[in-house]
DNA sequence: AATCAATATGAATTATAATTCATATATGAA
DNA sequence: TTCATATATGAATTATAATTCATATTGATT
């Protein structure tokens, strides 16, 4: 994939959370943990994209997986997840209210 | 510079702070206030990039300026930035001990 | 063993973001 | 009012990430 920078991981942390098919991603397993493929089928993702985002977010610990046969169950690892969205969407609240269109 | 997509927030948010040079000038301004040409002699990067960066941070609310003459003192918005770095640290001390080169 | 289903992988392509470059704008000083 | 300094802006270029595509791998089924 990539290298990690140790010095400097928040850029390879935020950025992992930086990309809207990871979230996509991520709100579907809130609900309940999946298999790749049905991530994909539910999001109309390539399954093969599905996998590539797991990786990323497997490598950030923010998703985990359970073998079951050939199959693996995603689960998201929320410990962090949910405080940060909680943060994010707090700051986006009090600061930038009046977000629109262009910036 | 981009549009925000107001129903999907979060991507815009951490892309934000999936970025090395933001990091880099976030962090200078953890210690204290800058001009933009100070930001920019500090670390070494174009003013014009600076200005860019800045910008984006702007729009986010990671940061503000204050008007003096004809430069800007540009400052951090700590209030939601620190909280959010603890906790990513925190995430990856507990979830991501192991991460090393390749991923 | 042969086939099927689920997932992963790596290379190639495509899309997007970062950076540079040239220049505009605005303020302050001579 | 002319020049210098500080900053911003937009277009062009370059770098990087996302996505696709072809295929490999692994376990299940017949």
């Amino acid at each position: 994939m990539k290298n990690i920078d140790l010095d400097k991981p928040h850029k390879f942390f935020f950025e992992t959370l930086g990309n809207q098919a990871r979230w996509d991603i991520i709100h579907l397993l809130q609900k309940k943990s999946h298999r790749v493929t049905d991530i994909a089928k539910e999001l109309d993702y390539e399954q093969s994209l599905v996998s590539h985002h797991l990786k990323r977010l497997g490598a950030c610990g923010f998703v985990t997986f359970t073998e079951n046969g050939n199959e693996r169950i995603y689960n998201l690892n929320k410990e962090t997840i949910e405080p940060i969205i909680t943060l994010m969407e707090k700051h986006i609240n009090k600061f930038c209210k009046k977000l629109c269109c262009k910036t």
